[in-house]
DNA sequence: CACTGGAAAATGCCGC
DNA sequence: GCGGCATTTTCCAGTG
């Protein structure tokens, strides 16, 4: 109580506003970044609608792959052959790799 | 043709993907970073309905602060052009007033 | 079945579609009817593009007064909960100085 | 200028921004409606995203329809029959009626 | 687990 | 005709 805080941290709230500000700042700068690779690639003769539909349709294979590693990891755990530890995602990622 | 392209740029457009899609990601961790910060507010005792709308009412200020900052540049470059009839002026302050 | 109805409502259905494109179309009709009026203010010599400037402010305006309002009510209900406590009053005065 | 205008008729700003706002309260208005007749058939068990599929597609139909009395009234006019006519009207809806 | 509200993406429109 | 902007639509997390 000596620090000039009210003692509970009540002032954290103020704290937590301020980080949640910075992290959509950031985040809005990489949105923008994102556009600009599309200006570019527009500019370098390619059509930003389709390299749009590429990655979403690659995002799809990811969001596939990923629900297959989620499906191995609980086929191996349920083997007592933890996931969580290095070994287990070795194994996955040697199956997957 | 003796260099391996496709003769469509295709090399490029990989990259430009792979750039895209780098950014979408760091863009998704700092996504979830900030649900992280309301978890944390959260456990501190805030409510996170309560920090989301002074998050957004904060953003509203900044954000209304730049558009009358680009109402005042826009009534500045007409004023060049109005700045000595009474219809220019009365529509300044009539929009102010 | 022997009422002539295909089981699955299909006549309303026709019945609602007909009252949306209905809708729309009324819709449609205001939205060039104000473009018709910023036309007109145009020809009396104001710029419409500052005209939607204050329109979008005095519209901000609204908004966030509305949301300022609903913030409100949050602190009100948790109110309930936090009045007594330090935390939840040094909250509502940390929030709006 | 014994109205107490200010003879220019600068005051209309007032007035030309009132009228948007008062029709865009319209636009806003018929939106909402537009919204509850959605939830209404999805009371009645119709998927509402199939009834937004429905009027989109039956709108193209409209659209292409509408390109078409276009090229038509294009024709007529080119012909000497013209379209601004009530005449010519009646022969374009003929056609596509 | 369906619903509502809000963020993000897509589309269409306007001015240059 | 293109880029920027506004609107609209879609998606998703949070909530009851």
């Amino acid at each position: 109580m000596t620090d000039g805080s009210n003692g509970i941290g009540a002032g954290n709230l103020q704290v937590f506003i301020e980080r949640i500000e910075r992290l959509e700042e950031e985040k809005k700068a990489i949105a923008e970044d994102i556009k600009d690779v599309y200006a570019e690639a527009k500019g370098a003769g390619f059509d930003p609608k389709i390299i749009k539909k590429v990655v979403s349709i690659r995002k799809m294979d990811v969001h596939k792959r990923e629900e297959e590693e989620a499906l191995l990891e609980l086929y191996l755990s349920s083997l007592g052959m933890l996931a969580d530890t290095p070994l287990g995602q070795a194994a996955v990622s040697r199956t997957f790799g």
